[in-house]
DNA sequence: GCCAACGTTGGC
DNA sequence: GCCAACGTTGGC
């Protein structure tokens, strides 16, 4: 039997990597990560795994869904001094969020305050609970798995 | 090993 | 453009 699919939240800024480049290159790897407690999130991940895309600085929203295609490996991106110190993931694009949920939306909503995106906004990947991702996907629309 | 200074991220 | 939060660095 399959253990329970883990849910994620990834952020991205739009200037550097958009849902749009995402959506038009299929998988794309998630480097460039370079926190402690984001590489213990993606070292968690699980091929299969959902996450939601978010644009940080310039939108703030879910915009779209991705799918963890490739489970953790070692970041290419990293700079030769740290060769092997950072891990990143591949992800697939699986569909836009029809209704974008934005920030300000999520914070309105006490039922998110335990929401990593809200407690450490620093954050850039983070787990979601299957309770948050229900009523996320609800919020936005989204019909998918 | 503590803590102040500094840099970076991200919301407003 | 500013500021708050947080991580990292470096002096002691």
């Amino acid at each position: 039997m399959a253990p329970a699919r883990q849910y994620w939240l990834v952020k991205s800024e739009p200037d550097a990597f958009s849902w749009d480049q995402q959506v038009a290159n299929g998988v794309e790897p998630w480097t460039g990560v370079r926190n402690h407690m984001a590489k213990a999130n993606l070292a968690a991940m699980k091929k299969g795994d959902l996450a939601f895309f978010y644009h940080s600085n310039i939108g703030k929203e879910i915009v779209g869904v991705v799918e963890v295609a490739k489970e953790a490996y070692p970041d290419p991106s990293v700079e030769p001094d740290t060769k092997g110190a950072w891990l990143c993931v591949d992800m697939k694009a699986v569909g836009p969020m029809p209704k974008p949920v934005t920030l300000a939306e999520i914070k309105a909503d006490p039922d998110f305050s335990e929401l990593a995106l809200v407690r450490m906004s620093r954050l850039s990947v983070m787990p979601v609970s299957a309770e948050h991702w229900k009523k996320l996907c609800k919020l936005g629309g989204w019909k998918g798995k």
